[in-house]
DNA sequence: GGCAAACTATATCGCTTGATATAAATCTTA
DNA sequence: TAAGATTTATATCAAGCGATATAGTTTGCC
């Protein structure tokens, strides 16, 4: 397992960054093509280095992609997880609809914020919505570290906002809706950005759009509530 | 250009249906792998042609793409698109914001009835998706045929829903995001039955929980109104 | 029957892919 | 400096891809 050679000593720290510059190369091309799309070979070109350095440090193509779902899942944990659990331990705590409401707007931005992080957020992005639509290899570690925590808490926020004690069918399907919109919106940006600029809109083409998608978000749940 | 070799001797019926049949395969193989990922030998073998019947009638695997997609904006024409330009005369002369919620649940109806026609309809779907994801070859086509139409209606309704004359910026936002959000959930249609399954609910796989979406999209409609 | 047109199948080409055998380079340690 | 582990590069393999040259088969028409 030649991926965790981590505590020796200082010079194999130019093998460390080799290994970190192939993850980051996969990280974007994976992102853009997809796993069948993306070569191996275009990859050791990004990152600088031959082809099997690849092998040496993940084994092969597909472990390469797994490493990359797990940077994925780490880097979601360190920044969304971490505020999904606050607001899991203040439902614990009783939440009114109002405060439910609020939590659940922060929610769904740090959501959409996730795909303007930094440049390549938005091909991190990809990379996701593309293994939740054509469940390849990273599927699962995906859906159980990354996508169920995030739809389940909004359940359960949206449950609190009507006024329900635990989310019913109705509440999960919400939340389902919910951050289906957002991904797709996501996925099919440059559509809804032509589709905008067509209609006569202008929209900035840096955050593409996805600030007024979260418009429309926030207003749809600000029309939640009480049946 | 042999691919509209049409009104010739009646024994060239069998060469149409060959045609037929290679059409027919190319549309769920390219629905369910994409363009790249498919291959002429996997659907000239469910076809149940050899490899050069492709070329023979379709020049080369792209414009058996291409195919494919005239035909997927053909059989949209011929149903949601008579709908839509009924939905047009009817704005042209005039909606009540009642009318026009009804005549915009109806159009959800339909969109989403489209991944519902028959066993190969999902894939249909999946083809459209992944091309407005993607922007392949049939993107234009797709896009112009059958993406704007659909949305730019709904974004008519809207506006006579919410009062306005004609859609502003908020108003197309908002028909973008309700098919977003139908799209997204038809392409991620077995990540949200896992997660429904998990949570305890019980989803027709048939149907794959598409008209339990349309419930949440139709009550989205009822709580859209004048500001 | 024979002939031209429409259609189909076999075999193969050139290319790219993921993978890897092999060997060289680099640097630590003794 | 010699030994040894770690890391990198060259060259190549078998498999699968889209495409197509070539030849065979069917079938309506005269």
């Amino acid at each position: 397992m030649p991926s965790q050679a981590s505590l020796t000593s200082p010079p194999q720290v130019r093998g460390q960054e080799a290994q970190a510059r192939i993850l980051q190369a996969a990280l974007r091309i994976f992102g853009r093509d997809g796993f069948a799309l993306a070569t191996t070979r275009r990859i050791a070109e990004a990152a600088g280095v031959s082809l099997p350095a690849i092998k040496y440090y993940f084994e092969n193509k597909e472990g390469l992609y797994m490493a990359c779902a797990h940077e994925i899942v780490a880097r979601y944990e360190e920044g969304l997880g971490n505020y999904i659990d606050e607001v899991a331990a203040a439902l614990e705590g009783g939440l009114s609809p109002a405060q439910a409401r609020s939590y659940l707007k922060e929610v769904m931005r740090r959501v959409s914020a996730i795909s303007n992080d930094d440049a390549d957020a938005d091909l991190r992005t990809g990379f996701v919505l593309r293994e939740m639509t054509e469940q390849g290899p990273a599927f699962e570690v995906l859906y159980k570290d990354l996508w169920q925590p995030g739809v389940e808490i909004t359940a359960q926020l949206i449950a609190c906002i009507e006024g329900k004690a635990s989310p019913d069918e109705a509440a999960h399907l919400e939340a389902l809706m919910l951050h289906a919109s957002l991904s797709a919106f996501s996925s099919t940006r440059p559509v809804s950005l032509r589709y905008l600029r067509d209609g006569g809109c202008k929209a900035s083409p840096r955050e593409g759009g996805l600030t007024s998608a979260l418009t429309v978000i926030e207003a749809q749940i600000d029309r939640m509530g009480p049946a």
